[in-house]
DNA sequence: TTTACATATACTCGAATAGAGTATTTAATT
DNA sequence: AATTAAATACTCTATTCGAGTATATGTAAA
């Protein structure tokens, strides 16, 4: 019954801003600790138990040691456990179980050993920004229609189309943005991104790290992104797909937001968060009838034309009313 | 950098059923591991790396092994690591991390080592069918009212009354049914429920289990519903608040019903979930008009009145439209 | 057999919200 | 003075949501 010889927990934080209209993740590009050519990793810390008291106040503590920046808005996203997921582990390493954090930051200096990285490097599918990507019907679908015929069995046929239907929004209502993780887990089982590639590579020859020649497949794999180190990209999906859920129906945006700001850079926050153009009008409306914002008086002459005035967060909503979201509805144009 | 020799990974299980119109958790109240008087417990079982492949696999597996119920739906809840959350920590036993899972049953046949007590039993703030419960103006906020004035500072006086606004629901929209968890976090830090005389007195003394006397407090506590052993409230709580949500835009309510119901039974599935009473005329409505159910053709002769007729869950929904829940509004009467 | 009752089902009505669009105003730039 | 980029105001329609009234259809008691 005992675990604990074989089994090291871990904390990563997936850290989340927005500069210039473009979500960025927080990661390191040259850990000692993982062999070359595995990608991009999310910063991580261990779980000392006799020195933290919580996980949450553990994850805090390092991400602020590393990173130098002010933590603000933290939850915990998801537990990872999977067998070789750290593929140490075929090597003899201990068993990594993986506490996935979500970390909100307000701005976006320049961190000390790390970078940050467009999150639509690593899940290009997933911008609609300006319409529905190419990829998508030029690559992806025609791929997953072969992986659906590839399947052994009827009811496996028939699981994964519908699995495909409902990620992939093949009808009706079309295009769930939340479903994020649902749609690289597809992309992975299909073997369609290069982790995929690399782990079955690294699990066949039953070697740990190192082996997989990140030139192979280039090619093959540029069309669905930027891989990342173990399974940190499955764990990018599940926080962006937990931002663009939280959006709706919490007031999330205005941790990623400095302290004043106009109602366009709102709007172009929110956008490229939910991956989807909005109705200004619109959504003007919805932000100041529901009173998210005060004005403060003050404008912003930045930009070419009139000049748009600055508003603040009014913290109080988060007392009046239960669900203030700034509203991402299932489609929309500018 | 290793946390191997002094921790633990368990995996908890918060199973819910609905039996006559009561959800109900599955629980061990006569477990030899947990000390006497510390509540019911909550099944778990260990981690184990070399025989799990993953989690979720482990916790199916010996859920299905130990109470022989076959598992529908499953969801990973939250990942519990707080110090001191089992107090055999104390006396030197290792730091144990449990990663909470919700697993949703159909029926309710009696398990074998375990029984089912009603959810309502352990957070009896939360029902509010047939109306808003006594205890919540009688008892609870004339408590918290007490806790916000004892604060030490005036940032943590008004973090408090803001914290107690948005959980209870002082203001405008009022009670928000999935914040469940929130509210028994602050009944707990208020010292409003057992645990957290028992975990006090537990820590005071530095020795493990077996000190609290189970009468201390009985009066004192009643009203705030029953104790269960170390933090599984919580878990309850967490399980609680995620289900409803869930409710609102998938649906799950069809996970806890048999293959056939009326719309009445699914009414009143829902209807004990949320804690609420729905309306009846809009419910129909909304189920049948979002085409979540297909009808058999058969009827229900069992109860008094005409006959209701049999539907089935049209599990076509999940593929065709994105988010069809069962919506539970703010609140309503039947 | 009739009546009461419990339940199912149909329909209406107004308020609020969401999606989409047109028109107007305002300041900086050329 | 003209141009331009943005902010802001307003309209219109479809849909959804909460609430209510009315009616139908069976069982069980009188």
């Amino acid at each position: 019954m005992s675990n604990s010889s074989d089994t090291l927990i871990l904390l990563n934080a997936v850290i989340l801003a927005v500069t210039a209209e473009v979500p960025r993740f927080l990661v390191t590009t040259h850990g000692d600790h993982l062999p070359e050519g595995s990608g991009p990793a999310l910063p991580y810390g261990p779980f000392e138990p006799s020195h933290h008291r919580t996980l949450e106040i553990a994850l805090r503590g390092w991400v602020e040691e590393q990173t130098g920046l002010p933590i603000g808005y933290v939850e915990q996203l998801y537990t990872f456990g999977d067998r070789y997921r750290d593929p140490r582990e075929l090597a003899g390493g201990p068993r990594v179980v993986s506490v996935g954090y979500l970390a909100l930051i307000r701005e976006a200096p320049p961190p000390g050993d790390a970078e940050w990285l467009d999150c639509y490097d690593f899940l290009p599918w997933e911008d609609w920004r300006g319409g529905r990507p190419g990829i998508i019907d030029s690559f992806i679908i025609p791929a997953l229609e072969e992986w659906i015929q590839a399947a052994q069995t009827e009811t496996e046929n028939s699981i994964r189309r519908e699995r495909v239907s409902i990620a992939f929004g093949a009808v009706e209502a079309g295009w769930d943005s939340t479903l994020v993780l649902e749609r690289y887990e597809i992309l992975y089982e299909a073997g369609l991104v290069e982790e995929a590639d690399r782990d079955h590579h690294v699990r066949a020859t039953e070697k740990p790290g190192g082996t997989h020649d990140p030139n192979s497949g280039q090619g093959q794999f540029a069309a669905t992104g930027m891989m990342a180190a173990l399974d940190h990209r499955r764990m990018m999906a599940t926080a962006l797909g937990r931002v663009r859920g939280k959006l709706q129906y919490r007031p999330v945006v205005f941790e990623l937001l400095p302290d004043k700001f106009t109602l366009l850079q709102l709007q172009r926050v929110a956008e490229s968060l939910a991956g989807i153009d909005l109705h200004k009008q619109n959504f003007r409306r919805l932000v100041v009838n529901n009173r998210l914002v005060v004005a403060t008086g003050k404008f912003d002459r930045q930009s070419a034309g009139r000049p748009a005035e600055l508003f603040r967060f009014r913290r109080d909503v988060l007392r009046e009313r239960p669900a203030p979201g700034v509203g991402i509805p299932t489609r929309s144009a500018s």
